[in-house]
DNA sequence: TACGCGTGGGC
DNA sequence: TGCCCAAGCGT
């Protein structure tokens, strides 16, 4: 590790780290951020649960929305699943926007409308996890219940060398044990919130800001070779390496077909569009019909209408985290029957369309900005 | 328990 | 550019 001796470090107990950090916070700390401004468990939930796994720049837009249109957790909880998918869509991770909606209607219905106050009762709620639920504890009510999101674990890790773990779950251990035993008895809030200010804002994955920071040189990271963990001490200062790391999954590409069927007969164009499942990617939203085949799609089309004209674009990829999509849209133009009766589709005029809750590449591609728009590949013409 | 789950910022 | 990673959770 940093080779200092443990005397060496003046971060020595939970109450001293926390009082450098409070008083780090109110000086030099984040105050300003829109969820920031009250210490309502409704706004507090709905921002923690957007900012899981997603950065401050991209949320601020998505809260302010919400918070519009659905001003405390009784509107939320009256509104269907798919309006809330609707204002979710581009956010990721839709399955945040199932429990959002579930847990508004859990605390409508069984707690009358407020939020329970204890980290532990909070847990019990749909998609609030243990890091989650100390954080609305502890804005909320100052509640001595300890986070630990990417930004603690950095810091802590980093602050007090953690050692080596054999496994990813001994590290997880053990930075909650640690994250445990810092959370000090009074002004928890401006701690909760210095843990993540420092980590944001100079206790940065890379480029750490170490001038800045309000542990100096009792850092026991400060100042090793490898301060930003790509050498023999990454462990300390990346946590999610802190147990061997698995060799990495190559990368896959998965190629996907997409019918985007329009009905020639509308004056306006309408498409064709299913409501995905409850499981695997994109659960619940609306989407161009998924092939692995042009002939599975065209099969499909047929099944829509009688199909007068199809043009293969050009595919676009689009990255998710572990995988790559290749999206090759097929458009159709058809004649729909009559009486097509789909339990999980329907035709949507593109301005309906673009209000449901749909996948970001597919949102792209209909507004006609997709990476290589309208590029026709292969061209086939129907019934004559 | 390890893995699946989105999208965009930033270097 | 191609990565890393972000106020994690549920299963």
């Amino acid at each position: 590790m940093s080779g200092k001796p443990a005397a060496a470090l003046v971060i020595q107990g939970p109450q001293r780290f926390a009082e450098r950090l409070i008083a780090w916070q109110r000086e030099h700390g984040r105050h300003g951020l829109p969820w920031q401004a009250s210490r309502d468990p409704y706004r507090v939930w709905l921002s923690e649960i957007m900012l899981q796994q997603t950065q401050v720049s991209v949320v601020a837009a998505y809260y302010a929305r919400f918070l519009q249109r659905f001003p405390s957790v009784r509107e939320l909880a009256a509104a269907s699943l798919d309006e809330v998918l609707a204002l979710w869509s581009g956010l990721g991770y839709y399955r945040r926007a199932r429990h959002l909606h579930q847990c508004a209607q859990q605390v409508c219905t069984l707690n009358g409308g407020e939020f329970p106050r204890s980290a532990e009762a909070l847990r019990q709620l749909a998609g609030i996890g243990r890091s989650t639920a100390a954080a609305i504890a502890a804005f909320c009510h100052g509640e001595r219940a300890a986070i630990l999101d990417g930004n603690v674990k950095r810091v802590l890790s980093r602050a007090y060398a953690m050692p080596q773990q054999t496994s990813e779950a001994a590290a997880q251990r053990a930075l909650w044990h640690l994250a445990e035993a810092l959370v000090p008895d009074r002004d928890v809030a401006a701690y909760t919130q210095g843990l993540m200010d420092l980590g944001a804002t100079v206790c940065k994955p890379r480029n750490p800001a170490c001038g800045q920071c309000p542990f100096g040189d009792d850092c026991r990271t400060r100042g090793a070779e490898d301060p930003e963990g790509s050498g023999p001490n990454a462990m300390a200062a990346r946590p999610w390496v802190a147990a061997r790391r698995k060799p990495a999954a190559p990368r896959r590409t998965q190629r996907w077909i997409l019918l985007w069927a329009e009905d020639v007969r509308a004056a306006a164009p309408s498409i064709w569009l299913e409501r995905r499942g409850a499981a695997g990617i994109w659960p619940g939203l609306w989407c161009l019909p998924q092939f692995d085949t042009h002939e599975q799609a065209l099969h499909h089309a047929g099944l829509l209408g009688v199909v007068q004209s199809h043009d293969a674009l050009a595919p676009s990829t689009h990255a998710l985290t572990h995988l790559d999509l290749q999206l090759s849209p097929l458009r159709v133009r058809i004649e729909p029957r009559p009486a097509v009766h789909e339990d999980s589709g329907a035709w949507f005029p593109l301005r309906a369309a673009l209000e449901l809750g749909l996948p970001a590449p597919v949102r792209s591609l209909l507004q006609g900005h997709g990476p290589d728009d309208d590029a026709v590949i292969v061209s086939g013409t129907v019934g004559h």
